[in-house]
DNA sequence: TTTAAATGTAAAGCAAACTTTACATTTAAA
DNA sequence: TTTAAATGTAAAGTTTGCTTTACATTTAAA
């Protein structure tokens, strides 16, 4: 699973932190999935969506796993 | 979280077998996301989607969390 | 109305999402 | 060029998504 977390919190100026915090997981959370580290619960992908009023189709490229 | 699931999966003439092997999840874990017991990974939500054709954001309402 | 398919549910265990703490590295502003 | 903010990462622990096994209940077809 892919995403385009870097580019749009970049856009809307939001570090880890902030971003973290309007989504409210941790920094470290924040920051291992914007590095594809593990994939985000459906509650929290739609918080991060409603940040960056986008769905999550256009926040997350889906690719069956192996 | 709700979801439309089951009316959806009645629609397309499946049971909860059916849809498990389709998303490649369990007969148990198809019955507790359909009741709600707890919310399916982002993966599993995005293969739900493409078996309906639909959008996650058709599939799930998300309710913030109490 | 009997039988089989479908659904509901529970327990034990594993895996992944997430936490906190902690520290090292990079980036950018003073 | 020093300092602070931002980012990267790691370890240990908790929670939750999911598995298998197992069985009980509901639904529907013969």
């Amino acid at each position: 699973m892919k995403n385009n977390i870097k580019t749009l919190r970049a856009a809307f100026q939001l570090t880890q932190s902030d971003l973290a915090e309007k989504i409210e997981v941790s920094r470290q959370t924040v920051n291992a999935i914007e590095k594809g580290k593990f994939d985000p619960s459906l509650p929290t992908a739609f918080r991060l969506a409603a940040v960056f009023n986008c769905s999550i189709e256009e926040l997350f490229i889906y690719e069956s796993e192996e």
